[in-house]
DNA sequence: ATTTTCTTGTGAAGCATTTCACATATTTGA
DNA sequence: TCAAATATGTGAAATGCTTCACAAGAAAAT
């Protein structure tokens, strides 16, 4: 035959990407404790997970593993880090400096992760200007011309809903292809674009559900 | 037989709570811009899911559309908000009055949505006392004593991930039976307690993950 | 009244994810 | 050196979740 089918990218789900994002944490406590190993079963155990589960999860990836041994902490710590791709510094821009927004800026955790916000934008003249931890914000009405994909990567959005479509709008314009969403509302992005959003309303009714029901969900993620 | 098992209790997955979530916002902008009634398609197109997918997580908890017609906007929200338990209010204690502490009690929508802050604790002694919103926040030390389980239902925890678990398991001593964490660390809490994580840090990875793999999950929450 | 159109509600099929179970590799202890 | 213990990596089975597809009910059109 002519053409067999492409050899597809091997697609991972969201709740392995986000499990990696745990043992990541993990590992990294683990080092501090000054284990040298880990196995699966006890990699599992911090993180209520399956020993299966987690030997799966990383055997999309390969294999780093010694068998009657477990695996080594740091460096499984350091490939998870590369295959999450947080083994190198991200450029954030944040747009709205309100409640949340100014949370963000202030979090150190952040950027000793590599995510470092070095753009703020607002449209609130009492902000524009004003200085948060060393950045100044910006005209929202320049956000066309100072978000530069090529020196942004990522932005976390955290306007009022109302705003939010027409904001991110021209963030997709710009060429940003990955968006943290604080706004509750759901956003249309082009296919190529990252969006995430962050709802803190939903887990508040998912335990309000819970309560209610006294409910255990079928799987917990 | 002297005992079938007992008519277990239906389990509803957790993503069908959070698409609950998602068609009870729907289903309030939609009664706002005036509509009488939606199709499950209808309502699909507004949260990109299937209209499928919309019927059957209907189905696990009634009947609730007109064939031919659809359902009923405001009718169905009143009955999501049943089901989500949201159609009453709830007493809500924040422990950990920081920049995210601050941000949640500023935040008017959670009081619109029946979530009521009406208890803060810190242990800072500059924060003791202090009125945030009209509410005076508490020590911690008295958290044992003040925190009533027929007063509190919930609890927020915005503290340092360091102190996280003692904080909780003095929460679940005074009996709490839900809590939504921030703190990036896996707490361990009794099986009848509900516990949710809200971890900032894991979205930013999983946008991080997707521009360095280009990749689109199999499937999409 | 009757037909056509629309749309629900739901088993069943299809697909995705988790768990099982074991061959295999390595370490540990005797 | 060898046996026992440990623990990975992975097909296959089991479970869970989504989508299909259609009978049936209701509305709208004729
Ligand atoms: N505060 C919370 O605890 C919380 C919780 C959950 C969700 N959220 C959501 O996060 C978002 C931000 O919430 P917040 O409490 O920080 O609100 P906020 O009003 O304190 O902050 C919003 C910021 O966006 C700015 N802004 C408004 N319009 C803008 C525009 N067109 N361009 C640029 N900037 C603009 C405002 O000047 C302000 O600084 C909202 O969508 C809110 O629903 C907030
Ligand atoms: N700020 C953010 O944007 C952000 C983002 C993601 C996660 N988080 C997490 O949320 C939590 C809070 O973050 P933050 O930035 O608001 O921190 P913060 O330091 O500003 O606030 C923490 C608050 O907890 C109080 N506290 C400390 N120990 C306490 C104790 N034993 N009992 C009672 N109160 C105590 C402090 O006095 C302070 O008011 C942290 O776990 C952090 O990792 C924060």
């Amino acid at each position: 035959m002519a053409s067999d089918s492409l050899p597809e990218k091997k697609r991972i789900s969201e709740s392995t990407i986000h499990r990696l994002s745990l043992y990541y944490r993990a590992l990294t406590v683990l080092e501090k404790e000054g284990f040298e190993t880990v196995s699966s079963k006890g990699l599992a155990k911090r993180e209520k997970l399956t020993p299966a589960q987690v030997r799966k999860d990383l055997s999309f990836f390969g294999s780093f593993g010694t068998r009657g041994l477990g695996y080594p902490v740091v460096e499984l710590r350091d490939k998870i880090s590369q295959i999450l791709g947080i083994d190198r510094s991200w450029r954030v821009a944040l747009v709205g400096i309100g409640n949340i927004g100014s949370a963000l800026v202030s979090y150190k955790e952040f950027q000793k992760q590599g995510f470092q916000i070095v753009k703020l934008f607002d449209n609130d003249q009492r902000k524009i200007g004003s200085n948060h931890k060393g950045i100044v914000v910006s005209d929202i009405k320049n956000l066309a011309n100072e978000l530069e994909p090529d020196n942004i990567e990522m932005v976390v959005l955290a306007v009022p809903a109302t705003v939010a479509q027409y904001i991110v709008d021209d963030i997709v314009k710009a060429g940003i292809k990955a968006i943290l969403n604080f706004a509750p509302v759901n956003l249309k992005v082009p296919d190529d674009v990252f969006l995430r959003n962050e709802n803190m309303s939903m887990e508040l009714e998912y335990l309000s559900f819970a309560l209610v029901n006294d409910h255990i969900p079928k799987r917990v993620r």
